[in-house]
DNA sequence: GTAATCCCTACTAAATCTATAGGGTAATAT
DNA sequence: ATATTACCCTATAGATTTAGTAGGGATTAC
């Protein structure tokens, strides 16, 4: 299941990637527009500008902005800013990867066969999917 | 994250599956090869048993056993029963679909368009693999 | 200075997960 | 028959995660 945190974060990427310029937009705004509850949102674009996506303008007239080309945004990152690891089983995680306790052999894991398979499949589509693609 | 009752599910599963023959086998061997608490396994293989893919036999000398040889079972319905809907959210389900109540329309939502993508290719990699594919 | 706006920490209610407890019921070997 | 084995079922509880809420602090435009 998708976390709200990832919903609402994405949600206001998409916003943000949808208007024309890159004027800084309130946390207020985007709540509105979104539906989103806005100390809750405020909280996940603070993490966005943290990691790098966003930056801020504090004051009056401040808000958030993208700070690279929505083109230039790969899901992947934002999946694993907002979502955490792509990889359901941290013992086939490219970034966090584990081993797990239980598992005698990775190689002979069924768990292990299939989830590195749906790892694959998702990293395929999230590299190949831009803040872009998700808006038009 | 993969739940540790879908883990533990897929395990016994693929233990089932990796024997010669269909003779049942019972709960506190599997509970034991495979790492997993006797308790919590046994409600695991009760749910597999109830969704057709296992079949008990009591007294003894009982235990569970496959009904299907394990080619012709789908990561797909395993996963269903398991860990739930395969899409990351009700809006692009296919066994579970629900409207979003925040969002005004699926055809412009930005999370939508990319929860519908990795649906996809999660539903192409369960249905393109089967039990025996895990065991080898 | 003052109002607007982002920044940050801590806390909490609810839900979910991961079992555990404690028996009940059915089948089998002898 | 009876003892034994093993599956069947419900209820509950601790731990963790999620989805916020509360409350104030810091910065900027005017």
């Amino acid at each position: 299941m998708l976390s709200k945190k990832t919903k609402y974060g994405l949600k206001a990427l998409a916003h943000l990637a949808s208007l024309p310029n890159r004027e800084p937009v309130q946390i207020a705004e985007i709540s509105k527009q979104e539906q989103i509850s806005q100390k809750f949102l405020e909280s996940i674009l603070l993490t966005l500008r943290r990691t790098g996506f966003l930056g801020s303008k504090k004051g009056k007239g401040g808000g958030y902005y993208l700070i690279k080309d929505a083109k230039d945004i790969q899901m992947t990152a934002v999946m694993r800013v907002l979502e955490g690891p792509i990889a359901m089983v941290p013992c086939v995680s490219l970034n966090f990867y584990e081993k797990c306790e239980d598992c005698p052999d990775e190689a002979t894991c069924s768990v292990n066969k299939l989830m590195l398979k749906v790892r694959d499949a998702n990293l395929e589509v999230y590299r190949n999917t831009t803040l872009q693609d998700l808006i038009s």
